[in-house]
DNA sequence: CGCATCCTGTTATCTGACAACTGACGTCCG
DNA sequence: CGGACGTCAGTTGTCAGATAACAGGATGCG
């Protein structure tokens, strides 16, 4: 038992231990906890704050509870990480312009970081994204989310999981706009050229160059967005 | 009211509708939310329900509660998105290089944004940050104040709002790390002289040169925290 | 052997209660 | 009259026990 004069309510001193435990890697990705009766019993505490506990530590993606199951422990961190970035940029009210800014610099520089550490899954995978988009899906829904895989698999190939979690979250904020500019049909064509851009200067390790065309699908992509938003097709509210 | 049924368990039902509340400004910083017994009432769920979706918003740094007097909304979400950075980076979803590389990114191109858009004022508060600084202050402790007053301003002087934020946390991770490289006496003046750079390259309104500036005063900071990281300095679980 | 069923252990939620804390109000004493 | 103190209502923190919902394996039957 832990010395009882500590800082903090009960449920603090519970998540200070379960975090430890995880953390230290007494509890790897994928055990089981103990049951929730037998945490309480261990740590001397009610099962409410067990559960408020293991809330936080849900909540921070330590680990993951199921019904019926258990508390199992995962890595989930990066998830939680692109969730807080999410929520910080919602409470801060960004502009829509800001958004736009700030993911130019990170999915540019994560291109061209990409060039300089892309393996061959890597390659494969950005092709594979490239591949699903041309087939045109059926709805807009699948198309975007081709378009999101596409983008993020050339942001995991920088093999930064910051800059990964942070070009996600930018990109939660823009998927509705996003999805609005692959509604209309206008220059789909060259969109997608575009991509297989990014690809062949990643595959020949031209940072410059995967930089350069990523800069240039994404200014085009940011004119589409301008022109639809003059035409109301886009709240200028949301980015 | 909301439809009653939707996906997920009551206390995510919960969440969402908190969150919705505090995102939408309907309940700002500083404002109390109703008592948890009231919310039991009007969400029709029970205390613990609600406790527990309350423990999830304050990890999430949009509320905070305090034992006999309420549930406050706040704004701490840039400590929430430090400390899941954090806690990634504990778990080895990410490397301490994958930090500094970001931040490379963000404060580079922000201080170009700045050599293009910062007011007078901006420039007053830049060079009063460097003041403080070459004034050498009393402790470590107001040393790296200063230093990060300067790095704030800078990105400040951007106008990109998610630029400043996203900045603000990832500098929050290098705080100790800094303070490291603070400590010890090693080429001070050149990195006076880097600061006074970055802030002649921006009254010139020049972004390439604020860019390679604030490039070559990063990388130097970087080398340093190499060196310590080698000495022992500075544990390499923190970034 | 295949499948439906039961059973066990787990988490999700509820109810009611008490403890601890905060802030403000009223009271008492100097 | 003024300030220190106690009291009190309202709030969050914690506990105990019970019930419902769920997942997975054991069991029994055809």
């Amino acid at each position: 038992m832990l010395a009882t004069i500590e800082s903090g309510s009960r449920t603090d001193r519970v998540i200070a231990v379960l975090t430890e435990l995880i953390t230290s890697g007494r509890f790897g990705s994928g055990d089981f906890l103990p049951s929730e009766a037998e945490l309480c019993k261990q740590l001397g505490v009610s099962r409410p704050t067990v559960r408020m506990a293991l809330r936080t530590l849900e909540t921070r993606g330590l680990v993951l509870t199921k019904q019926g199951v258990g508390v199992q422990v995962t890595d989930r961190t990066r998830q939680a990480v692109t969730d807080s970035i999410e929520l910080m940029l919602l409470r801060g009210g960004a502009a829509p312009r800001d958004v736009l800014e700030v993911r130019l610099m990170l999915e540019c520089q994560g291109a061209a970081l990409a060039a300089q550490r892309a393996t061959d899954d890597d390659l494969a995978a950005i092709a594979s994204a490239i591949a699903d988009l041309r087939n045109r899906p059926q709805g807009v829904t699948e198309t975007v989310d081709a378009d999101l895989r596409f983008h993020l698999r050339v942001a995991e190939a920088s093999k930064n999981a910051v800059l990964v979690a942070l070009a996600h979250a930018i990109r939660g904020l823009l998927r509705d706009t996003i999805a609005a500019t692959w509604r209309v049909d206008d220059r789909t064509e060259e969109r997608l050229q575009d991509h297989a851009d990014v690809l062949a200067a990643v595959s020949a390790r031209d940072p410059v160059m995967a930089d350069a065309a990523m800069r240039a699908h994404l200014c085009r992509t940011e004119r589409l967005i301008e022109v639809l938003r003059e035409g109301g097709a886009i709240p200028k509210t949301s980015p």
